[in-house]
DNA sequence: GCCGTTTTCGGCCCGACTGTTTTCAGTCG
């Protein structure tokens, strides 16, 4: 099995985690975490790089003792030290790092005082009311550890970016009613727009922060105040949702504002070019020596580092600063630039609204083309068409675009890639489209090599146009299929394919990195909802928002071009 | 362990909050 650039960055966690618990130099494990995060970041595998003799230490944070690391874990699966490590600790003890409440120096002396090692040894002390007797724990420690230990029990926490914007909406509703409260904001990695989020941080410009706590503390859907003080107050949702509402002043609501969103890294990186020019940055604002400087913009921020401004979705310090300072910051996409949607269903298939009524909502949504690809008959659970349906379509399409001024229907399919990568129509039907979406719905279990090899070769199709769904990913619900990814945009760019970016809020498939490697592969991408019914349309924002993370322009996605250029783009031959 | 236009040595982001203490350690973001 080869090693992942994911396995890489576990075996550096993994000791740093262990050289925590043993009180090492903390500037020391800030260098592996450093480490394990460029590489997770890398868009070529790692091992590639090694077997291209490329220079490891021109990445950020990997030096020459990191770099020898790196590709001893590349060839043996971990490296010596980490290994040596391990012999005087249990391997599963940086584990109990997971758990809330516990660090390093908790971890340790649970092991040491009592033996403790895994999460199940530390569920059965708690609750044999054994943690609190152990110097430096009390009884309070003891019910926090195992009240999380019983959340980390029964669900993951991070949620979709969608379900935080639902339970976002009407807490944010609920917070403006109370006085002296100006402007509120939904901040971190919801600011941002990661696809998923672990907790809300909510800020809030009031005056009267402790009257703004109460108001927050009265909300109806909050099940626990984990922790409240003169500004920050923590506390659980009926839902699970943990939410930190922070009360800013008027003065400080920019500087706030940018720390809060982070990403951590994006503001460790800032403070840093900070201290050079002799400034200090923290949540309150900007100070050189002992003066604040004013800050009414979160732009000026930027300006006063010499920088282009970095909107909120680029900031995670992967290249962004360094591009702003050379004023080539990408200029990203926009909802607005989108011109069609490529990839909706309709009642033909499993999608609940019919033709007609697509192509209006289509047409409500300011878009000039539509393409319906509705699934091919392999898809039988989803009522797939066999290519009689699919011909009957295309003329109601035909007809449907005659009574069309200024809009144009797509004749488009959803056709599956079959396990031996060919399509699951013949070629002299697929020929009659405007345009094929190629997707995987079955046997997603092939090895990382024969995954890759199907899709190669179903891209061969000179009637291939856009990979559906790439990864097959369901956030929180399904890995996506083991390909490679690189191998599969080398094979797209050769052939005159495009991938798509899938909209749907528990797909949004591909990923940000993805899609910044996509970029950097000159291959083009479609972002589509894939809607099943008119409502599901308007996810395309949510595709947008993963565009944007993943680096994206305008002329990289391909559903904003006229449909004259798009229609000639599925054109291969 | 990394890094460098004041540095090859000496820095490396830092404040809020809680709980267990009796002035502070640990965790978190």
């Amino acid at each position: 099995m080869p090693v992942q650039n994911s396995d890489v960055a576990a075996q550096l966690n993994r000791m740093a985690d262990l050289l925590e618990i043993e009180d090492a130099n903390p500037f020391r494990v800030r260098a592996y975490r450093n480490a394990a995060r460029t590489v997770k970041g890398l868009a070529r595998p790692v091992a590639d790089l090694i077997k291209h003799k490329e220079d490891l230490t021109a990445f950020p944070g990997i030096g020459k003792d990191l770099a020898d690391k790196i590709k001893e874990i590349i060839s043996t699966g971990t490296f010596s030290q980490l290994e040596e490590m391990k012999t005087d600790l249990p391997t599963e003890l940086p584990g109990l790092m997971n758990i809330e409440h516990i660090g390093p120096k908790r971890a340790k002396l649970l092991y040491q005082k009592a033996g403790i090692s895994s999460p199940e040894d530390l569920k059965k002390a708690a609750r044999a009311k054994k943690i609190r007797n152990i110097k430096g724990f009390g009884e309070k420690i003891e019910q926090s550890i195992l009240s999380s230990l019983e959340q980390m029990a029964d669900q993951n926490r991070r949620i979709l970016l969608s379900d935080a914007e639902e339970r976002a909406a009407p807490l944010t509703e609920y917070l403006e009613k109370a006085s002296d409260t100006d402007r509120i904001t939904l901040a971190g990695s919801f600011r941002r727009r990661k696809e998923t989020v672990g907790d809300l941080d909510i800020l809030v410009c009031s005056k009267n922060p402790q009257q703004t706590i109460d108001h927050f503390t009265g909300y109806k859907d909050i099940n626990q105040i984990i922790s409240r003080g003169g500004t920050l107050c923590r506390a659980v949702l009926d839902s699970g949702l943990h939410v930190d509402l922070r009360v800013l002043p008027p003065d400080g609501y920019n500087a706030g504002l940018h720390h809060f969103t982070g990403s951590k890294a994006h503001n460790i990186a800032l403070r840093k070019r900070g201290t050079k020019m002799n400034l200090k940055i923290n949540e309150y604002g900007i100070f050189k020596g002992k003066k604040q400087i004013q800050v009414t913009q979160e732009k000026q921020i930027y300006e006063i580092l010499e920088l282009d401004y970095v909107v909120p979705e680029l900031r995670e310090n992967k290249g962004e600063i360094q591009a702003a300072e050379q004023n080539r910051l990408p200029c990203l996409v926009q909802l607005q630039d989108i011109r069609g949607d490529l990839h909706v269903h309709t009642s033909e298939t499993d999608g609940l609204a019919g033709l007609e009524k697509m192509v209006e909502h289509a047409q409500q949504l300011g878009y000039t083309y539509l393409a319906i690809t509705d699934h091919s008959r392999q898809v039988r659970i989803a009522n797939g068409m066999d290519i009689r349906r699919l011909e009957k379509q295309m003329e109601n399409i035909d007809q449907l675009n005659d009574s069309l001024d200024g809009f144009r229907v797509l004749k488009g399919v959803e056709v599956d890639i079959l396990a031996d990568g060919s399509l699951d129509f013949p070629n002299a039907v697929l020929k009659k489209l405007d345009l094929r979406v190629c997707s995987i719905h079955f046997s997603h279990n092939l090895s990382r090599k024969k995954q890759t090899e199907r899709i190669i070769k179903a891209m061969e199709n000179p009637f291939f146009n856009i990979l559906g769904h790439p990864t097959g990913r369901l956030i929180n619900r399904r890995k996506p299929y083991a390909v490679d990814l690189e191998k599969i945009m080398a094979a797209a760019k050769k052939n005159g394919c495009f991938l798509e970016l899938n909209a749907q809020p528990d797909r949004l498939d591909l990923n940000d990195d993805a899609c910044r490697m996509a970029r950097d592969m000159h291959v083009k991408i479609a972002v589509s909802s894939d809607a099943h019914d008119t409502g599901g349309m308007s996810h395309l924002r949510l595709g947008i928002d993963q565009a944007r993370r993943g680096w994206l322009e305008p002329a990289d996605i391909i559903n904003t071009y006229s449909c004259q250029d798009l229609v000639r783009m599925m054109t291969r031959r």
